[in-house]
DNA sequence: CACAATATACTGCAATATGCAGTATATTGT
DNA sequence: ACAATATACTGCATATTGCAGTATATTGTG
């Protein structure tokens, strides 16, 4: 049992749910906290099925038939294991500041240009969040009884996403003074914040 | 070639490296940006000799011997073609989130040990790259002249982390006025937070 | 100075996860 | 009527992880 696994049978305690819906509620809120393929929310079910955490069985529309997973009793009983079980420590991949670190082997129009599909990427996740919680906000939830968890985990990301984009503007800035991307040692701009950031924490 | 052979790539035109030295410092600052496994790292420079963008040869130190990599030609003409390709979206996986998306079915002193693990995870984080860039700072850069990329990286990591723990303060308040996990629908501080963050994004 | 602990320096392998192509039916829009 | 899009998956090659295993060098401690 992985923790996309845990994640699979946390939702079918729910409800039941086909494999189609999975991939599509792990795209629309599972993906910001814990980002997986279609391809994987496809074979998770099964493997539970297999376990017996969950069962299967196909349903009919016209002449497509489809796989609907239900949990069972050993199901919940082992998603209480997982809540008690040890976290995993947090995973922040950005490719963008990958680059940003290489900066010095291209242009600061390359360096731009990765900032703004950052932010473009930032900006889209954002936007699709704030959305959201507008509509959950309204009454809109699907399991209104569990609206609080929903939008606790929200201002979550809605206060990263902020953060990013701030930064995202305060770097522009700071390239935009660089004549180039190389040999530039220390500058006064992040020299100062990076000070201020280290009193803050030591003070 | 994946995200991963370049970030190698980028290593390598810095200086040559052995492969234990590579894990080393994917350890020490790749992981901020890129966070791979040990094991990779010994992989990828042996495909970048097999694509001719390395070479290797063994050397000994008494009785046992490392091997050294360095970048060629071609290879830097490769990272010339990554700086200028389209990049990656982020990716953030923080499992005790999706453990907060469903700590309906666990209790609240659940919840809260997941909060003070992450916590701890993110302190640990923060603290090391506060470390970091005071040695930085001091002028103990490895490569001096690249010193103004590492600490406009770090300030990203730094305005992250401070912005995760100060949510982490604000759900600790949240939670502790949760009689339960459950039924809670909306929340006053959570309805608040939320209506301020998307005014304040489209007011 | 002996010896334990830790650091250096990897490799093999099973399990996990992704991305893409392929297949087919149902619904919606023009 | 027909094209586009949504629904509903599966197979396969490749990427990545975690863990165990192997061996030598260095450092710290009693």
């Amino acid at each position: 049992m992985t923790t996309s696994s845990y994640a699979v049978l946390a939702l079918l305690n729910l409800r039941p749910w086909t494999g189609y819906e999975l991939t599509q509620q792990a795209q629309r809120s599972l993906r910001y906290a814990w980002p997986k393929s279609e391809r994987l929310l496809y074979s998770e079910p099964k493997k539970l099925v297999e376990l017996g955490y969950a069962t299967t069985h196909k349903e009919k529309s016209g002449n497509r038939s489809r796989n609907v997973y239900e949990i069972t009793t050993e199901g919940r009983e082992a998603l209480g294991e997982w809540t008690r079980s040890r976290t995993q420590p947090p995973r922040i991949e950005i490719e963008v500041l990958l680059r940003l670190l290489f900066a010095d082997h291209g242009s600061t129009k390359d360096l731009r240009r990765a900032l703004d599909e950052l932010e473009a990427d930032i900006r889209e996740h954002h936007d699709a969040i704030i959305e959201l919680m507008a509509s959950y906000l309204d009454g809109g939830h699907p399991f209104p009884e569990r609206t609080h968890l929903s939008v606790l985990f929200a201002t979550f990301q809605i206060e990263v996403f902020k953060t990013i984009e701030r930064w995202i503007e305060f770097a522009r800035h700071e390239i935009d003074d660089w004549p180039t991307t190389q040999d530039l040692r220390i500058t006064p701009r992040t020299e100062a914040l990076t000070r201020l950031l280290a009193d803050d924490r030591h003070p």
